[in-house]
Order: C-alpha cells, then structure tokens, then sequence
DNA sequence: GTCATTGCAAAACGTTTGCATGAAT
DNA sequence: ATTCATGCAAACGTTTTGCAATGAC
C-alpha cells in the first residue's frame, strides 16, 4: 500500500492550512472553486489517510461533524458555544496533564494514553456583541 | 409542554441504570426482549428529553454511536481502547479542573463554561488478555 | 504493467421527524 | 376533551464503499 501523489491532496492538505479548522464538506467546497471535478469521497479519504498518517488531526463533535486541524502536534480546542469557532489551547503545561492523567487512573484504574479534551466557553467576539 | 408518565420512558430509564453506560440501540435491544412493540424512535426521543431534563448525561463519539449515563452529576470517562469498554473517573479533584480551566482561558482567551472530557488507555482484563 | 487513487453514485450509519393512533391527565 | 407520547416509516446529514476509469511509478 505504498503512498502515491495526487494533486488533490495536496490541494486538500493546502486548504486545510489556509481555512481554520475546516470540516471535510469546507475543505471539499473550497477545493471546488478551482478544481470543480473534485469529489467529496475523495476529500473524506484523504483526510483520512493524513490522520492516519499522523500529518493532521481529526476533532471529533457529537451530532456534527468532524473538523480537521492541520496542526498534528498534542493539543486541545475550547469551542465557541455560540457562534461554533474553534480556537487552540496549545501551551496547557505539560505536569497539568500528568496530573490529570493520574487523577484519572486513581478514578478508574486504568492508565491513560490519549486524550480527547473539547472545551466550551464564548468567545471575546460573540461576548461584545451581547 | 408537560411531561406524562410513560412505561416506556420508565423502562428506558430502569434499562440505562442496568445496562453500562449503553447506547440507544443496545437500550432499545433490551427493552424489546420484554417489550417487543418498543420503537427505537422513542428510545431516541426519550434519550434526548432525559437529557434535556438533566436527568442523564450523553457521551458523544467521534463516529460511534452516542452512549448514555444514568449518572448526570459532572464526571468523565476513560474508554478502553482495545475493548471499548467505558469506565467513570468520578473523584477528579475540582481544583485540578479548575487548574485546566484557567490553563485553557490562559492559552485561548476564553472563559471555560464546560468540557467533554475523554480519556483512552488499556483496561486491567484486556491488559491480561495481552 | 502494476496497482494506488480518482470520480461517481449508491449504500451505510446513527439519528430525527411527520403523521395518524393511542394513552395520560 | 385536551394534548403529550407512541409506533412506524420515511428522511436526514455525515461518512464510507463498490466499481470502472485514470494516473503515478
């Protein structure tokens, strides 16, 4: 199963760069705009591949769906409750983490290995307009 | 908008406090080995109120179908990786959370109203198993 | 030439909804 | 009598998949 290039993912890799935290349906829409043969399964696959990959991160919601970041690296996201924006909180200390990690395998007996942390607040913008 | 007692809903609730933190087939599965003429519509309906009622708490999966808690006090979950089992981590300190929460705003510049924590690792049985 | 990747359309999946019937108040 | 909840089936939105054609190596 060795990788081979294709113009559309690296045009699906490029988008996901440019757009903030985009959903495959985003980056499908955008890509459309210049290459209109694009098609959606096509998308999905190759965010698929990436994830698996490790090039991108899948952030996964409940009911909607999937938004992908192009940043691979271990970090989380507090989403906007109102208006849906999705904002990075790399820069979480590293021993906050471990702590949680062990408060959680003291809770459950079970040694945590990954996480999926989803925050929800609203944002600066959302609260000035009331 | 007033709420009129149903058996079903009482069976959905008495079926989810059996059963480990289930999904709403596995709910509805259930139900129907006593109660054939159940419909998962309102299995899913009734899910969704008792929740809006803050009387459960649903756990949403990236892909997977949603599970239900008949405990809706805050309190997260690890899921074993390998089997999938889910297990409460009730007892994270709250001064631990309130840590994150201020390590998040600090990060993202938004305040934290609430979070979806999930953690993964390998369960004690499945770690036997090898 | 081999076989990974594409575009397309259909299917799969979890979930919600419209509607006529039935049950709770 | 009112109107909320049910069962059923159809529809929904997201995602995956089967397949023949195309393109990378």
């Amino acid at each position: 199963m060795n990788r081979r290039f294709s113009v559309q993912k690296k045009m699906i890799k490029e988008s996901l760069k440019r757009l903030d935290h985009p959903t495959a349906a985003q980056v499908y829409e955008e890509i459309r705009k210049v290459y209109p043969q694009i098609s959606l399964g096509t998308v999905y696959r190759n965010l698929n591949i990436m994830v698996e990959d490790g090039e991108i991160m899948r952030l996964p919601f409940s009911g909607a769906p999937d938004h992908f970041d192009q940043n691979p690296e271990e970090h989380y996201h507090i989403v906007c409750s109102r208006c849906g924006r999705i904002f990075d909180t790399d820069g979480i200390p590293h021993e906050l983490l471990a702590e949680l990690d062990e408060a959680v395998q003291a809770c459950a007996g079970v040694e945590v290995q990954s996480r999926i942390l989803i925050f929800y607040g609203i944002c600066a913008a959302c609260k000035k307009v009331q």
